[in-house]
DNA sequence: CGATCATTTGATTTATGTCAACTTTTGTGG
DNA sequence: CCACAAAAGTTGACATAAATCAAATGATCG
């Protein structure tokens, strides 16, 4: 099996989660066609403004959508794991309207435009399950305005580890109690809207109280009711879990 | 023209700058049937994990995407004003992973999934520009969690009247520069990660510099350039004005 | 026309940022 | 595989934006 082939896997794995799909939607999906690309630690491989001709499934390391400020700073508003596609909605709105950046090194698949057209042309049901996995990013996207807006460092760093843990679990890439997450403390600030100094002071209290430690690229949950307690964790926002979603056909 | 024709009429406006639909496609859309309803202040109209049946459009009023905090106060992801359809994606993920609210006296029109989803199953660019309509949100989306992470309480409340002004403007119902925007300080607050005490002292501050007043619900810009400059605002997040999106056909 | 809700203003506290030095880890070329 | 440079992490002292508390004024609505 190609890192292409599993990364797709890994994806159709997770739109199963949430969409019902048949058996031929199934093999459409796996029969996809997409080049692998390898994308240097901290390179932009989606400008705003730029229109995309593919759309990028990352199949190793860690990619964010990125808003640049004035002074240089970044924010980072979403992360992007193995099996995520960090740009589905490019298929309907093409002129990118963020950007793309890789945390580490990352490796693409690059599925052309008009691969997944035709596909979502001749199985409406496909064009169903993309527009729900957009919708459950705009889900993390809304759950994340509520954590910076009213919640301090802590329960948001601990609503971070535990979004991705459900996220990793799901995708089959970790458990939610020890999985990998190759960013550093600084891009977990820009994720965060925290400076890296007060993330690390945060990850120290956290690791304190016996929550959970985060340490050379991997997260371990101590104790996963104290962790989602801190956060105030409910993971229905992830829309994970509902493959009652019913056909529309 | 009655209420539910008007808002549906704003609705097809906003989604024509995004999507190229043919004359007969917009018929369809305008011929859809909703029923109008009233909303009092401060109801959830939709609820976290309950499964609606319909979308909502809003037809008067401000109605808010919404989230709980433990201690009883409220974040705003999001904020829905005349023309916007609040949870277009619920056609395709019914069971919400997030509350609607209205913030002041609403009224709505509530459209039955499977009206629009016998709409997008004959005319399939439909269902494209509905999924674009929603890309679009997360756009906003995206852009609050930078705002929040990375700028002061200037900048957020800057960004939010310009925000709010291009989207009045396009939908048709003010001017960039003026506009009605029903919503309490507090309100304001909850938007952007403040309290309602720091929302007052920033209005006073963007006020004397001459940037934006905020009196009795109307914005009103003084200087579109400073106020721009002070958010550092870039209308291309909206993606509006971009009805050279191809037909997906 | 009183009562509730929203806005305004001041005094004080707190969470987080900033600056700076130091240590540890990582990665790379010889 | 080592040596060393660069990047990442750690810690302390201090600064500041925004929260909190509190009280007064102004608006709105039965």
């Amino acid at each position: 099996m190609t890192l292409a082939e599993r990364s797709i896997e890994l994806f159709l794995r997770r739109l199963l989660l949430r969409s019902n799909l048949s058996m031929e939607e199934q093999e459409a999906i796996r029969a996809v066609k997409g080049t692998e690309v390898t994308i240097p630690f901290r390179r932009d491989f989606v400008v705003p403004g730029r229109t995309v001709e593919h759309v990028s499934l990352v199949a190793e390391g860690v990619a964010a959508r990125f808003d640049l400020m004035r002074d240089g700073r970044r924010a980072i508003a979403e992360l992007f794991v193995p099996g995520d596609v960090c740009d589905l909605s490019s298929l309907v709105a093409p002129r990118a309207g963020w950007g793309l950046t890789a945390l580490n090194g990352v490796h693409l698949v690059q599925i052309p435009h008009a691969n997944l057209r035709t596909l979502m042309k001749t199985h409406p049901e496909i064009e169903a399950a993309f527009w729900r996995d957009s919708a459950a990013d705009a889900g993390v996207l809304a759950k994340l305005v509520g954590n910076m807006g009213r919640r301090d460092a802590k329960a948001r760093v601990a609503h971070l580890f535990c979004e991705m843990g459900v996220r990793m679990e799901a995708t089959g890439i970790g458990t939610r109690e020890h999985y990998a997450l190759n960013i550093t403390q600084e891009q977990l600030g820009d994720v965060m809207g925290l400076t890296s100094v007060h993330v690390n002071r945060t990850l120290s209290a956290l690791r304190d109280e016996d929550a959970v430690s985060f340490h050379s690229h991997v997260v371990r949950v101590l104790d996963w009711e104290r962790l989602t307690s801190i956060a105030e964790f409910d993971e229905a926002f992830l829309l994970l879990d509902q493959p009652e979603n019913a056909r529309l056909t």
